[in-house]
DNA sequence: TTCCTTGCAAAACTTTTGCATTAAA
DNA sequence: TTTAATGCAAAAGTTTTGCAAGGAA
């Protein structure tokens, strides 16, 4: 096993400890799946959380993956982005910040905080109230 | 028929130059999806045109909607949106723009030209170039 | 004829759901 | 023992594709 993917003891309290705050019960696939999405900030697909686990010998079903991730965003510890028309993707970055989108590869980067300021925003439509604003940054590899 | 929804001749003549001169030939089907998309500046799925068409006494199938659809985003026509997660809008109004998205219903609006300015934008990450930036302003209807 | 386009049905995905089984408090 | 979570398979929704048929040049 990769030495990087080792869950030690006070990890899996940590990890325990945070979805109880989230008033998530922690039980052993939900558990498996937040470290794997916590080991570090990262944008992941359902297919890649699944990947992870297998990568450390660890089954779980699609229907358990996609109930915690979907579980898991509505009580806001994975934000859920709709950038890439092919695929949906959970931010394990929930702080508000914004993103650089890679086309081709679909792969995402985070701007860095403070990186993208405004000097003018609309009012909103009547009648709403705002939620957030999201930048994406599209770029390309330059060939 | 709605009077609203009356294509002259001097309509179809100028969607039929429209398609021509991105080098798409004028099918019928694909004249009258044009007719639809362009009729005003919209944010509409492949579902909400072939409703449209069907208002219209048009039935082209779902696949030579979805195949027109993306041929004309290929070709610079529309503009593939990627918004919201569970459907894939495309957008008529080519021109570089942001939009307001409400919460829910999924709707989008323009935010109207100019209104967004920025004071500060970050450096591409090494070895892209850029692509364009988007504006998602997320809102939801006060209750 | 020859080339393109269309439409249908089927396939390919992604995501959700129903339900029986299992695990946990 | 009672509730909640899991896994499987099936369903549902969206988008794409293969292929036969149709239409235009």
């Amino acid at each position: 096993m990769d030495a990087a993917n080792v869950t030690t003891r006070a990890d899996r309290k940590r990890i325990a400890d945070l979805l109880e705050t989230h008033g998530i019960h922690p039980t052993a696939q939900r558990s498996r799946i937040a470290e794997v999405l916590f080991a570090r900030e990262q944008h992941l697909t359902a297919e890649q959380v699944i990947l992870l686990l297998g990568k450390d010998g660890i089954r779980v079903s699609k229907a358990t993956v996609y109930n915690t991730l979907n579980l898991f965003a509505g009580k806001g510890l994975l934000k859920a982005l709709s950038i890439d028309r092919e695929r949906s993707m959970f931010d394990s970055n929930t702080q508000p910040h914004h993103h650089f989108h890679i086309e081709g590869t679909g792969e995402l980067i985070d701007v860095p905080p403070g990186a993208i300021e405004f000097a003018r925003l609309p009012a909103l439509p009547p009648g709403t109230e705002p939620v957030g604003v999201e930048v994406v940054i599209r770029v390309r590899r330059r060939s």
